[in-house]
RNA sequence: UGGGCCGUCGACAAGCGGUAAGUCACAUGGUUUUGGUCCAUGCAUUCAGGGGUUCGAAUCCUCUCGGCCCAACCA
């Protein structure tokens, strides 16, 4: 992947540019993406994943993966190696720095062994539920624990004992000694440790205590030298506390940032709810092409490339947003269009036959593969008397505008011929299955041969030597711009058209050995991606988006004018 | 209504006291063997609202309104 120009500037880079100007961190820029191996990655990590990773870059820094796996309740190996998968085929190098919390299980306990040393920590013994009543409300302040005040040596010992397991889940916890009246309900004396007998993914059956978030995340953080920790929006109630631990403790302190997740419109991007689409089989998996997921959208055939600028355009702020789905479709778009080479496909097949040319002749025509791109060619086509157009492009009694074929209308054949349409042939339900037409052999490659002008070109297919294929076409999985907004019910704005699978579509032979992976424009149609199902006898392609369509327009406005 | 944060075009988003960038969307023309691409043009007398400071305010002060986050032994 080429690494373009530097992004766009935001304020968290502008705080980065004051902060290497006054010498702090020596210069020195170091960020991360720190996810828990509790579900998969999407587009909205794909922000936080791209905007630490090019900060890093742009400032010659470091960039860490580091996975916060300090609950072994939830996370699983399975997630961390779907992880990386998504973050390599993004594009970001973490090159030698992929870490685990996990890791450092060690270190923290003897940080907070420190705490407990300096007076700043304790071992609470109430019942989950008194500490909940304790904490207070946000209007009311908490009340001390009676555990509060026990001394350095019973928490030391105490703490020891969680640490070898002679206490059951729940027994006990370690908290720290702050300000039960805070108003800011985190600092009344978080809990650092739980006990938990689990089986962890990668400590195994070792540590029967685990870190909170709050305690662990600013450690690992420290302990790897970062400068900058970026995280999302609610966590800006958590900076004071993130602080606390590290400034108690006297070790480096990385700034924390606080910016906006990416939402978008037309799709959900919550974990609980993309898991309930897939339990719920609305979707077939955390790849399903109609889902956000990273896996999803590699499969319905987006490029990392496209994700970057679409990141990057979107900008960072801090204020919440929903950004339009037409952007991540217009920097598809902007890449497959630059990349791509283009095929004839037709996916709605209509048989026409030239009824003025001979039946044995074989034609092979010059088809160019890349407008955007000379060097990527040309291939051969080939042609003969039947054919298959999209049924799409025939109309008998067509509206205003509609420069398609219709009887007694002349197009062009892309690559090929003027062609006439003189009679419509239909089966016993009146429904249209062939047309029978007359081609103009002065107007072969498609050029006007006396300058006459036709006004639309028609893409198509030999009807002999076509091959076939599946294709998956795909629209906005919710009807609704904002499905997450009426909680609980979001399933009842599935789109019904959100897949729609044409198993008889007809290919131009040069597709033959599509391979998956592979990106396709199919003229007029859009772009495709060759699904990973796909075999050579068993083609499938991915609608990755359709081309921006003027037509559907004009009709959406015709239809506008009848209303009125 | 305790604390924290946010409010600039339909959607994102620049702007940092000198008179509203850019992108998407939308609209209109042009080019075109993809109703694609490309090109051109239009699209906020106004920055949630009021008041104030100033020669000058989206930017500073102040009040009001609206939205989000925090009371998991989740991250």
């Amino acid at each position: 992947m080429e690494n373009s120009e530097k992004s766009k500037s935001n304020f968290i880079r502008d705080i980065i540019d004051n902060d290497i100007m006054e010498g702090k961190n020596n210069g020195r820029v170091h960020t991360r993406f720190p996810p828990e191996p509790n579900g998969h990655l999407h587009i909205g990590h794909a922000k936080a994943i791209l905007v630490n990773y090019k900060i890093a870059q742009d400032y010659h820094g470091k960039f860490n993966l580091r996975f916060d796996d300090t609950n072994p309740l939830k996370e699983d190996e399975e997630y961390v190696n779907a992880i990386i998968k998504d973050i390599k085929w993004l594009g970001c190098d973490w090159e030698d720095r992929l870490f685990f919390a996990s890791d450092y299980f060690e270190q923290m306990y003897n940080y907070a062994v420190q705490l407990i040393k300096a007076g700043k920590a304790y071992v609470d013994s109430q019942t989950a539920e008194e500490i909940k009543q304790n904490r207070g409300t946000v209007t009311k302040p908490g009340i001390n624990s009676p555990y509060r005040n026990r001394s350095v040596e019973e928490n030391l010992d105490l703490f020891e004992k969680m640490k070898n397991g002679e206490y059951t889940d729940g027994e006990h916890v370690l908290r720290g000694k702050i300000d039960m009246a805070s108003a800011n309900m985190l600092m009344r004396d978080p809990l650092m440790y739980r006990i938990r007998h689990d089986h962890h993914h990668r400590t195994k059956g070792k540590w029967c205590i685990y870190p909170m978030y709050d305690w662990a995340h600013g450690l690992e953080d420290s302990l790897e030298g970062i400068t900058h920790s970026l995280c999302s929006l609610e966590f800006q109630t958590h900076r004071p506390l993130y602080d606390w631990f590290l400034l108690e403790l006297g070790i480096h302190k990385p700034q924390q940032i606080e910016f906006a997740r990416l939402n978008l419109n037309y799709t959900v991007m919550s974990k609980r709810k993309l898991l309930r689409l897939i339990e719920e089989n609305i979707v077939f998996g955390w790849d399903d092409p109609r889902l956000p997921t990273i896996a999803g959208l590699r499969r319905r055939g987006f490029t990392p490339e496209s994700i970057h600028s679409f990141i990057d355009e979107v900008g960072v702020a801090k204020a919440h947003s929903i950004v339009d789905y037409a952007r991540l479709e217009h920097s598809v778009r902007e890449h497959l269009n630059k990349i791509t080479q283009r095929r004839m496909v037709v996916i709605d097949p209509l048989k026409v036959v030239i009824e003025n040319y001979p039946a044995e002749k074989n034609e092979v025509l010059d088809a160019v593969n890349n407008p955007e791109d000379e060097t990527a060619g040309s291939r051969k086509v080939p042609f003969s008397r039947e054919l298959y157009i999209e049924q799409s492009d025939f109309m008998e009694d067509p509206p205003n505008k509609y420069y398609r074929l219709t009887v007694g209308r002349e197009v062009r054949l892309r690559y090929a011929y003027f062609i006439k349409c003189n009679k419509v042939i239909k089966d016993s339900d009146g429904n249209i299955v062939e047309l029978r037409c007359t081609y103009d052999p002065a107007s072969k490659g498609g050029k006007s041969p006396d300058g006459r002008k036709v006004k639309s070109t028609l893409h198509w297919v030999d009807a002999q030597k076509a091959i076939s294929a599946e294709i998956r076409m795909y629209e906005h999985l919710f009807t609704a711009p904002d499905p997450e907004s009426d909680e609980g019910s979001f399933t009842d704005n599935i789109n019904p058209n959100s897949i729609t699978v044409q198993k008889k579509c007809k290919l131009e032979p040069s597709l033959n050995k599509a391979k998956p992976g592979e990106r396709y424009q199919f003229e007029r149609k859009g772009y495709f991606f060759v699904d990973d199902d796909s075999a050579e006898n068993n083609l499938i392609f991915n609608r990755t988006v359709t081309l921006r369509d003027n037509w559907k327009r004009i009709l959406k406005q015709n239809k506008r004018h009848k209303n009125i």
